[in-house]
RNA sequence: GGGGCGUUAGCUCAGAGGUAGAGCAGCGGACUUUUAAUCCGUUGGUCGCGGGUUCAAUCCCCGCACGCCCCA
C-alpha cells in the first residue's frame, strides 16, 4: 500500500514513542469488566453513590473518540460489547501521564484503571487513575460520524467494517447466537453433532456443480463437498439414528446476493421420522429462534413482516402451480402442454427434458418470488429428486418439501429413499441426464448403494441454510451481509 | 454471459471541457465536564487503469479492472 504522508508522521512518531521508552505493543493485561457491564450495573447510581465504591474497574478497547478541552480529555472506550465513556484528567493522572495521554490517536487500543463517576449530563464515566498503552494504530480509521459505507471496503477490510459498525457487528453476533441456539435445540432432541468430509471422492447428494481439487500423495481427484448428505445417512445406517452437522458447502456456481460459493448448511438426519414430522420440526425450530432472538416469532424483512408461528402453509408443488401461476394441472398432466407452457412464459427447455424437471423449471420462474410467508412446498417430480423417497400414492412425485420464505429458499427435505434398488435405478436416470449434457445431474456413488444393502432404517432428513435464515433474521439484504469474508474477485 | 449504475483526499461526499472542493479525520495553537465538543490557523489528490478526441480531459468517446443492482 502506497505510503502517504499521514502514515508516515504516524511511523515517525512512534518511533518518537519507542525512543521516549514507551512501548508500543506491551503484552500482559489485566481486565476486569467489559463496557457494558459496567454500563447495566452503575448507569443507575448517582455520583455520590458512585464515589463510594473506588478504584477498582480496569477496562481494555480501542480509542474511538476524543474530545479533549486542555487539561483534560473524554473519549469513547470500544470493547467487544460497546462503549463507555472514559475521562482522563491532567489533576488526576499527573502532569506527565497526561501528556502522555496527548500523544495518543483515535484507534489505539489502552487500558484505563479507575473508579466511575456521573458527568454533570449525568453519564456514567470511568474516571481514569491509570491508563497504559497496549497497541499502537498507525492508520486511520473510518469517519466517525458516516462510517464505513463503502459496500466494497466493509467485505474487503472486514476488520474495520466491525470496528466502526456497530450494525454489521451485531449481525454476526447475532448470527452466532442463530447457530448456539440451532446446536442447543438439536441437542435437547437428543441429536448427535458429527463431521463428515469435506473432501469427496464422489460428488454427492445434491445436484450442483463441485470445485475440484487433487491429492498429491495420493495422485487422487477430489471434489469439494457440494453436500454431506450421503456421509450423514450411512451415519444413520451405522445406526447413530439422529445426526446433525452444521459445516460449509462448496458450489461452483455463480453468486448473488442469496448465494455465495461456500455457504452453511444445518443438515439432520432423523431416523423413524418422516418429512411430515420435518416440517413440524421446523416450524418449532424456527419459531423457537427468532423468538429466543427477536423476542417473538415475528420479523420484519426489507419492509415485509413474517410470521414464523405454527403452523405454516403446505401445499403440493402442482396446487402451488395452479394457486400462485393458474396452470391447471391438464396442463401438468400433459407432458407436452408443459413443455409448451414453458417455452412460452421463456423458459430454456432442452428435448431431454424430463417431464418432472419442466415443472420444477415451472415453479421457480412462476412461483418462488410469490411464497413472502413461510410455505412448505410439497411433493416434487421424481426426476428432480434423486435422494428421496417416492410418495407412496402418487409415484411420479417424492415425500419431499422445499421451505419457502421471503421468496427464497431456505431449507430442503424429504423422507429418505432407503430401498438399494429404487436408489441405484435413480443414479442411473442421472446418469443419463449427464450424457445428456446436464452437468449438474448426480453422480453413480455404488458404494453408497451398498450402504443401503446393509438396511437404513426409515429416515427423514433435511437441510437449512444458515446464511439464508441469518439474512431474514437480521434483515440483511445481501448473503454477504451474513458471511465474514464473502468471496470476492482479487483485486491488484 | 447481457444490461444499468458507480469508482474524486484516510473516511463521507460535492463538482465542472480551462490551476481540484467541502465536512470529518490529521497537523499547530487555545480551552478543567465533553457528547459529531468548541474556537483560531493549516497540510493533504496519479480525480480506478489504459488509449482516443481536443490548444487543453479528472470531465467527452472507446476499452479494461473492481464493486453494486437487475436479467440469464
Amino acid at each position: 500500500m502506497e505510503e502517504n504522508e499521514l502514515l508516515r508522521k504516524r511511523r515517525e512518531k512512534n518511533a518518537q514513542l519507542g525512543s521516549d521508552g514507551i512501548e508500543l505493543y506491551p503484552n500482559e493485561v489485566k481486565v476486569s469488566h467489559t463496557s457494558v457491564q459496567l454500563v447495566d450495573a452503575f448507569s443507575a447510581l448517582s455520583g455520590e453513590e458512585l464515589a463510594l465504591i473506588g478504584d477498582v474497574f480496569s477496562l481494555a478497547g480501542r480509542i474511538m473518540a476524543v474530545r479533549s478541552f486542555g487539561k483534560g480529555a473524554f473519549i469513547s472506550l470500544q470493547d467487544r460489547t460497546g462503549r463507555i465513556q472514559a475521562l482522563l484528567s491532567q489533576a488526576t493522572v499527573g502532569e506527565q501521564t497526561f501528556g502522555l495521554f496527548k500523544r495518543l490517536d483515535v484507534g489505539d487500543i489502552i487500558s484505563v484503571v479507575g473508579r466511575l463517576m456521573k458527568t454533570r449530563t449525568g453519564e456514567l464515566t470511568l474516571e481514569a487513575k491509570e491508563f497504559r498503552l497496549l497497541s499502537k494504530s498507525i492508520r486511520q480509521l473510518p469517519e466517525k460520524w458516516h462510517g464505513l459505507s463503502d459496500i466494497e471496503t466493509r467485505y474487503r477490510q472486514r476488520h474495520l467494517d466491525l470496528i466502526v459498525n456497530e450494525k454489521s457487528r451485531n449481525v454476526f453476533i447475532t448470527r452466532s447466537e442463530i447457530i448456539k441456539l440451532m446446536r442447543h435445540f438439536m441437542d435437547d432432541k437428543g441429536f448427535l453433532e458429527v463431521e463428515t468430509p469435506m473432501m469427496h471422492p464422489i460428488s454427492g447428494g445434491a445436484t450442483a456443480r463441485p470445485f475440484v481439487t487433487h491429492h498429491n500423495a495420493l495422485d487422487m481427484e477430489l471434489f469439494l463437498r457440494i453436500a454431506p448428505e450421503l456421509y450423514l445417512k450411512r451415519l444413520i445406517t451405522g445406526g447413530l439414528e439422529r445426526v446433525y452437522e452444521i459445516n460449509r458447502n462448496f458450489r461452483n456456481e455463480g453468486i448473488s446476493t442469496t448465494h455465495n460459493p461456500e455457504f452453511t448448511m444445518m443438515e439432520f438426519y432423523q431416523a423413524y421420522a418422516t418429512f411430515t414430522d420435518l416440517m413440524n420440526m421446523t416450524e418449532e425450530m424456527f419459531a423457537f429462534i427468532a423468538t429466543e432472538v427477536l423476542g417473538s416469532p415475528e420479523c420484519v424483512y426489507q419492509g415485509a413482516t413474517i410470521s414464523l408461528k405454527p403452523p405454516w402453509k403446505r401445499v403440493p408443488l402442482r396446487d402451488a402451480l395452479a394457486e400462485y401461476a393458474a396452470v391447471p394441472s391438464e396442463v401438468l398432466n400433459s407432458p407436452e402442454k408443459t413443455r409448451d407452457l414453458a417455452l412460452k412464459v421463456g423458459l430454456e427447455v432442452k428435448p431431454s427434458d424430463a417431464h418432472g424437471k419442466i415443472i420444477m423449471s415451472l415453479f421457480e420462474e412462476l412461483v418462488e418470488d410469490k411464497l413472502v410467508q413461510p410455505t412448505f412446498v410439497t411433493h416434487y417430480p421424481v426426476e428432480v429428486s434423486p435422494l428421496a423417497r417416492k410418495n407412496d400414492a402418487d409415484p411420479s412425485v417424492v415425500d419431499r418439501f422445499e421451505l419457502y420464505i421471503c421468496g427464497k429458499e431456505i431449507a430442503n427435505a424429504f423422507s429418505e429413499l432407503n430401498d438399494p434398488e429404487d436408489q441405484k435405478n435413480r443414479f442411473l436416470a442421472q446418469m443419463r441426464e449427464r450424457a445428456f449434457g446436464d452437468d449438474e445431474a448426480h453422480q453413480m456413488d455404488d458404494d453408497y448403494v451398498e450402504v443401503l444393502e446393509y438396511a437404513m432404517p426409515p429416515t427423514a432428513g433435511e437441510g437449512i441454510g444458515i446464511d439464508r435464515l441469518v439474512m431474514l433474521l437480521t434483515n440483511s439484504p445481501s448473503i454477504r451481509d451474513v458471511i465474514l469474508f464473502p468471496l470476492l474477485r482479487r483485486k491488484d
